[in-house]
DNA sequence: ATTATAAGTGTATATTTTACAATTAATTTA
DNA sequence: TAAATTAATTGTAAAATATACACTTATAAT
């Protein structure tokens, strides 16, 4: 078959990617420094172009790799951006994704590569083009998630501790929560195993770890449970 | 400036409209029978392909404004769909819209040109690609949208009475709500007013207009209030 | 005048959310 | 080794919200 859609155009696709990262103190997102004009030594997202032989959630996770060097990340897309002039120097059309990056993971990040920073969420520094624009939707996204699924854990190690969790929480939704309150309502579908292990770092008492437990999550929204936090 | 992209490749841009309707009985989509190749025939949503003087907000509306005549509609995008072999015929990337056509306009929509047709939401018909997959999409979205804002009201005319909004919102929702409960909850923003006149078509009785209060809805946003049906 | 039809209305109960403070476990220090 | 310090852990009462439920009313048709 020949190509019947040769009368239109066709245009250069980025991917471009909202990293969060948490490093069980605060919540925090990734840039890069460009190294190519147009808005070289600028601070940006990382991206990317799409190629032929990719579908662009592979894209996505390609050009996570390369910035990060890490694999099975979740990833999750928001939208397209495609405005006119949303990149002064050729008509590019992207598709953003967010991505959240766990804090044992989060260590590993080549932050050399590509002159990556993180940096606390609400002290990003100006960003090139609609790249901030972004990064809003993006942690409004994640707010949401985090409300009606059990996502957050991707920003925790495996075992954590509640403490940790509601300081996750509190950094992602911006606000305090109370602990008691937190406890109950987190805890109340049974979703987190509680561990015999306690986390001693931070505290003289210690806090228990907890795992989220997916096989009974499953169970649970198989029945039509719906995760409300 | 040359293009500095040009190393990379280039790709077809689609957009594609999911399309709401709502005749005040039933929630419908509006689908066509393809009328190229690939797929010719076939039940599709209405799409068109994005080109260089538009950003892809405007080719949504101008691929919409093509297939209906009609301007100014409720539009928001839902994601971009980009598998390799979404469309068999060559690679396109495509952006998914949504659209809620209201039923002043319902009536006008030219359904001859590209032989439209509405389907009811609960017996659409076999589609193409992936178009059902942003079809489950739009509908998830739409319930949400329509639970913390008030973009039902886009599918209803102007003045609507509560029986006719509650019909809706049950439709939206593939469920029935206490008549009660409903009006108390809906009304209790104070976002709708209440008009002198009544609807006399469909009971003896007749039901009383409402309206949308848009002023008395952005003073509650402005002031923190979340719309929550 | 009677009947039929859909619109409109209130209250009690259950559930969920919020507010709030003392006790416990373990380390550090005097 | 006793006392002080620190953060983790726990329950209950009040307020707000959601749910369940049935009769009256306005009007057109008969």
């Amino acid at each position: 078959m020949t190509h019947p859609y040769n009368k239109h155009s066709r245009f250069y696709l980025a991917v471009d990617c909202i990293i969060f990262g948490f490093d069980t103190k605060e919540l925090k997102l990734l840039c890069i420094r460009r190294n190519f004009e147009p808005g070289k030594g600028k601070w940006s997202l990382m991206g990317g172009f799409l190629e032929m032989d990719e579908s662009i959630d592979e894209a996505a996770a390609r050009v996570l790799y390369e910035l990060t060097g890490i694999e099975n990340i979740y990833l999750e897309q928001l939208q397209g951006y495609g405005e006119r002039d949303r990149d002064p120097a050729d008509r590019v059309i992207s598709i953003a994704y967010y991505a959240l990056i766990n804090s044992v993971k989060f260590g590993k990040v080549i932050s050399d590569k590509y002159s990556a920073s993180w940096f606390n969420i609400n002290q990003i520094p100006e960003l090139v083009f609609d790249h901030k624009e972004m990064v809003d939707k993006a942690l409004r996204r994640l707010r949401r998630r985090c409300s009606t699924q059990p996502v957050g854990f991707e920003l925790l190690p495996e075992k954590f501790t509640l403490p940790q969790l509601q300081n996750l929480y509190e950094k992602i939704f911006d606000r305090e929560f109370d602990k008691r309150n937190f406890r109950k309502k987190i805890l109340s579908p049974g979703i987190l195993k509680k561990l015999e292990e306690k986390e001693r770092q931070s505290s003289r008492k210690g806090a228990f770890y907890y795992q989220f437990d997916k096989q009974r999550y499953d169970e649970l929204t198989n029945n039509g449970y719906n995760f409300d936090m």
